[in-house]
RNA sequence: GGGCCCGUAGCUUAGCUUGGUAGAGCGCCCGGCUGAUAACCGGGAGGUCGCGGGUUCAAGUCCCGCCGGGCCCA
């Protein structure tokens, strides 16, 4: 392999790999043998846009990475992806291509069969260009099968979640207010309308006047006159408090704490409170409408224009306390007047238009209308005050037209009537996180009945067929079905127009029935892709192959796909569809906002993927880093940080790779019980480590925790192998025979590094990959085709780890000994000393010793108890919590603080009896050494570093011996420096000439052999200045000439 | 108005399910070219873990309230 690290190469090279050798494909044929199965059922994206975002790639590394996962874990791994294709982000799109302003031109201008073919082309070549941006960035998807939702397979599938519907009842065509768009002419359900727009509308007081009085009038506040025409009764609260106030005359009914307010908005000064009364007595007061005499509908009302008790619906944050009422035209209106037995009247047709039930307003669209109703209303003197408002108003998601509300008939499905089996089914779902369960919870408790059709085009047909002779609802549940009670030709193509032409025989009276007009909503096409995805025989594939094992989106999609998933699986199965629901973040730029190109702010994933800099890995690792359910902020230094992760992580395996094909080792050749007895210490504890890693990212993964197991590999390769375990066998690769002792080490590491590199591939499949190619010897086709490492738990030793660990804060308290002390890290000394408090502690230090020297760079440590030190200090105690509490309970805290003020007594008892004795709050108490840690300060000519464990001595002068060996050493290093210079192989011999100060000559002489088999020199001459290669070098303020030629 | 999430060193964050003396990277200060890699390695300073209560011998971690920020519903 390389030396250098790469990766824009690397994966270019590995992209072309994966092609050529149909590495995918083998996989799939590989994997499909594997017993245990995992079926996974991608989120289908709306193919708007052929560029991916960011937050999406974020997704799809995620799947990727857990498919990856399961198969290397054994399982037969379903990887179908799927796209939505249907709705209105397509069809706005194809009437802004085509310049349509309205539905109807669609149907008159262009043919819905032309709309239709141009919204299939339109979605399949997003779709293809979306399916070359995921392949590019390594996801190993099954890209030539996707499923859609306009296949025709997909939707003769779908069509039995309506028919289950139907045939338990719960289907069924109804009246509700929902949000309409009057541009789309379609009506949108709760979810869809997501987006809000600042709007200015006006902010009217009306006076509906009682009937019988003279000069008694009800006080109205709407943001909507457009729905004053269709008012049919006036809400109140019977328990709050409200006034007659006097104006010019006239008594003006509104609640008692509005009354300011009011006064204040319509500017007038002079008013009086002549009463206040209780609501309860407003309760059955008839009023006239004002507009009655120009608006048709309002004859025959008079009987409904009541005042009715709402009770909390009416509230006193604005308007009036007193509340129009167009049940035609709100949500609450259509519920309470239900109640009443009030009439609906709508006076809007699809554009936004007044009917002409409405007298005076027909076909006048409901927003422009304004203006002329408000006059009226003056010339009628309803008009109290006329102002405007700016507020947060809904607007269609798609097209930005302001919605309307509208009492419409529509197709639903019940689901509120499962309320219960809901809640009972996400109990038995996993959610990762916990929250996403509490979530999907609550919104199930406040579930209303779904609406499933629409007034369009470009979606799944409703199913449902009607007899025009005697009315029967016929439901189709498949094609099949309906080719058996068709009486003409069913269409290949299932959408409209083409379906609309299907006459079905009625099965009651022999009469023909003809099909509802409306498409489904497209939250139907995706909650029914776990069943409506497998193709023909979906209930036997089901039975093979459900339930799904997991579904993973963002957490938007609680409320929108999980739900509509859980909808349509509680009524098609009685149960949920998945077994466990993996939540994501969403992707935000640097300063926390979302990510968009109006905003300037979005960063394109080929800004990182094709940028030298980076690459394809650096992206993924760095994504499936982030907390999966957290929103990540995208950070270009992250990204540098990673890269340089990854660099560190390829020259371990660059390391391994040159020294092992050094000297032809093959790991196949032997094995660990072979080997054992030659294991060294560190052997063992890398075993230890690496089998606790892979045993913790096991159980990661059980739950989905993709960061988890990124993070863990990752820092266990950079940190332990990298950082530590390398530079303690390093000198091991040197020897030239076929030691047991470099064998051993060789076998140990070849085994984790191999096992590290299957687990890591699931993250950085390109890094991976290449070397995995290179690396390993018993290899098969791809990394991807391996299996996950066996943990051995014999091999887990927590003694060794905490040795070794222990052997860690040594060294560091050392080094920083070093650092004071002025003595380079290069230069060996003769003696350190390490004193620690605890005697298991001395002896777990004993028994990494040797480990201990080498990290010193001492030819001798002296570990003791920490008693010891007092042959260079003085003595003092600290407190030790974790050994005081459980001892003393309550009078931990007192404890502790008397020790701190009695620091050098209490040490120094300890040390000559074991033990200190002292009364605290009337009590006796016992102050052991394992209640404190003994700590003394350092005497002149030595240099500690103190450690929570105990203390590293050195001593400050450096003797002749040990300067001698420094500069050697520092000798040395120049060598292997112009070694490199001169592109000297590893294992090729060079001679060596040095000139030193006169004074130096002699010892040098000494040291010939050292310097040769450190350096690999076939001869040392001292005192000529010679070679292809001559450079001076100043150590210690003196200067040497060295000289090196290749041999 | 209701629900959910987040708050840890100057910056970015791990730790929370399973309570025990708070870790990492960058930045800052001081060192180093001990034959993979200077795109590297080492040491140090720097943290009232948003605030206040509670449970506990012991709380960043569990419970309650508040403050600030974000998302969803209305």
């Amino acid at each position: 392999m390389p030396s250098k690290f790469d990766p824009l190469s690397t994966e270019k090279e590995i992209l072309k790999f994966w092609e050529q050798n149909k590495i995918y494909e083998k996989l799939k044929e590989y994997n499909s043998k594997f017993e245990k199965k995992f079926l996974f059922i991608d989120g289908p994206p709306y193919p708007s846009s052929p560029i991916p975002h960011i937050g999406t790639v974020w997704n799809k590394v995620i799947k990727d990475c857990i498919l990856r996962y399961e198969r290397l874990a054994g399982f037969r791994t379903y990887d179908q992806p799927g796209y939505d294709t249907h709705g209105l982000p397509i069809e706005v799109a194809i009437e802004k291509q085509l310049g349509i302003q309205k539905k109807s031109d669609i149907i008159e201008k262009i043919g819905v069969d032309n709309f239709v073919n141009k919204c299939k082309e339109f979605a399949l070549n997003n779709a293809s260009s979306l399916t070359a941006n995921f392949k590019n960035i390594g996801i190993f998807m099954d890209w030539n099968n996707p499923y859609m939702t306009l296949h025709n397979d997909y939707i003769s599938n779908s069509w039995m979640l309506i028919k289950k519907a139907y045939e338990r009842g719960l289907l069924y065509k109804g009246v509700h207010v929902l949000h309409w768009c009057p541009r789309c002419e379609t009506t949108l359900a709760d979810y869809e309308v997501s987006e809000y727009k600042e709007i200015e509308d006006p902010s009217i007081y009306v006076k509906f006047k009682v009937k019988g009085s003279e000069n008694r009038y009800l006080v109205i506040w709407t943001t909507t006159p457009w729905t004053l025409p269709a008012n049919v009764f006036v809400m109140i609260n019977k328990d709050y408090e409200y006034a007659e106030v006097e104006v010019n005359n006239e008594i003006l009914i509104m609640a008692k704490d509005r009354v300011s307010d009011v006064m204040k908005e319509a500017g007038i000064k002079n008013y009086k409170i002549v009463r206040t009364f209780k609501g309860v007595e407003l309760v059955g007061l008839q009023y006239i409408h004002p507009l009655a005499d120009i608006v048709t509908a309002q004859k025959g009302l008079d009987n409904y224009h009541i005042v009715v008790d709402a009770g909390e619906e009416v509230t006193l944050t604005e308007g009036t306390g007193l509340v129009h009422s167009a049940p035609g035209h709100g949500d609450i209106d259509f519920e309470i007047g239900k109640k009443i037995g009030a009439p609906v009247v709508m006076l809007v047709n699809d554009r936004g238009e007044f009917l002409p039930e409405a007298g005076k307003y027909v076909g006048k669209n409901v927003r422009s209308a304004a203006e002329e109703i408000i006059n009226d209303l003056k010339q009628r003197n309803a008009l109290l005050h006329s102002g405007k408002v700016v507020h947060r108003y809904p607007v269609c998601w798609r097209c930005k037209t302001p919605l309307i509300l509208r009492a419409i008939e529509q197709w639903f499905i019940g689901v509120s009537k499962l309320k219960e089996e809901l809640l009972k089914e996400i109990d038995n779902v996993k959610w990762v996180p916990d929250w996403g369960k509490t979530r999907i919870g609550n919104m199930v408790r406040e579930i209303r009945d779904w609406v499933i059709s629409r007034q369009r085009f470009w979606g799944t047909p409703l199913p449902i067929w009607i007899c025009k002779n005697c009315g029967n609802i016929i439901v189709i549940g498949s094609r099949d079905e309906l080719e058996k009670v068709a009486i003409t030709k069913v269409p290949e193509d299932l959408h409209r127009p083409w379906i609309d032409k299907v006459v079905v025989r009625c099965n009651k009276c022999g009469g023909e029935a003809h099909r509802v007009p409306d498409v489904a909503d497209v939250w139907f096409d995706s909650g029914v892709a776990f069943f409506a995805s497998l193709g023909k025989d979906w209930e036997k594939k089901w039975k093979e192959i459900g339930p799904v094992d997991l579904v993973l989106e963002g957490h938007d999609q609680l409320r929108g796909w999980f739900f509509s998933l859980l909808r349509a699986g509680v009524i098609l199965l009685d149960r949920a569809p998945y077994n466990a629901v993996l939540v994501h973040g969403f992707m935000l730029d640097e300063q926390g906002r979302e990510m968009h190109k109006s905003l300037g702010n979005y960063v394109e994933p080929s800004q990182v993927t094709e940028n030298e800099k980076y690459g394809r890995d650096v992206l993924r690792l760095w994504l499936l880093r982030n907390t999966t359910w957290e929103d990540a902020k995208f950070s270009w230094k992250a990204l540098d940080q990673t890269k340089r992760d990854l660099n560190i992580i390829w020259n371990v395996y660059v390391f391994a790779s040159t020294y092992m094909n050094l000297d032809n080792f093959d790991p196949r050749i032997y094995n660990l019980d072979n080997l054992k007895q030659y294991l060294r210490i560190e052997d063992l504890w890398l075993l230890s480590r690496y089998n606790r890693v892979v045993k913790e990212v096991k159980e990661s993964m059980n739950d989905f925790k993709v960061h988890e197991l990124a993070n863990k590999m990752t820092s266990f390769i950079i940190d332990d192998i990298s950082r530590f375990y390398l530079r303690l066998v390093r000198k091991r690769a040197w020897n030239e025979s076929n030691d047991p002792d470099k064998i051993a080490m060789y076998y140990v590491l070849y085994e984790v590094l191999k096992g590290s590199l299957v687990l890591l591939s699931p993250v950085i499949p390109f890094t991976t990959e290449r070397i995995y190619q290179d690396f390993v010897v018993d290899k098969k086709d791809s990394v991807s085709m391996e299996s996950l490492p066996e943990v051995k738990e014999e091999f887990i030793n927590d003694k060794i780890e905490k040795e070794f660990e222990l052997s860690k804060e040594i060294a560091e308290a050392g080094l920083n000994a070093r650092a004071k002390a002025g003595i380079k890290l290069r230069w060996p000394i003769k003696n350190a000393y390490v004193f620690l408090v605890s005697d298991i502690d001395v002896e777990m230090a004993n028994n990494v010793k040797e480990v201990i020297k080498f990290l010193l760079n001492t030819k001798d440590v002296e570990i003791g108890g920490i008693e010891g030190y007092r042959r260079f200090s003085k003595i003092k105690a600290t407190p030790n919590r974790g050994t005081i509490g459980p001892d003393f309970k309550r009078l931990t805290n007192k404890i502790v603080e008397y020790i701190e003020n009695n620091s050098e007594k209490v040490a120094s008892d300890i040390i000559a009896k074991g033990y200190h004795e002292v009364v605290i709050e009337g009590e006796p108490v016992q102050i052991k050494v394992n209640h404190v840690n003994i700590l003394e300060e350092t005497e002149e000519g030595y240099i500690s570093a103190r450690f929570n464990k105990g203390v590293v001595v050195l001593k400050k002068e450096i003797s002749k011996e040990e300067e001698e060996e420094g500069i050697v050493r520092d000798i040395i290093r120049r060598i292997q420096f112009m070694r490199k210079q001169l592109n000297v192989q590893i294992n090729d011999y060079i001679l060596l000439y040095i000139k030193a100060p006169e004074e130096r000559t002699e010892m040098l002489k000494k040291w010939t052999d050292y310097i040769k088999s450190e350096t690999r020199a076939k001869e040392v001459i001292i005192g000529e200045v010679k070679g292809d290669l001559i450079l001076p070098w100043e150590i210690e303020d003196e200067e040497y000439i060295i000289g090196v030629s290749k041999s």
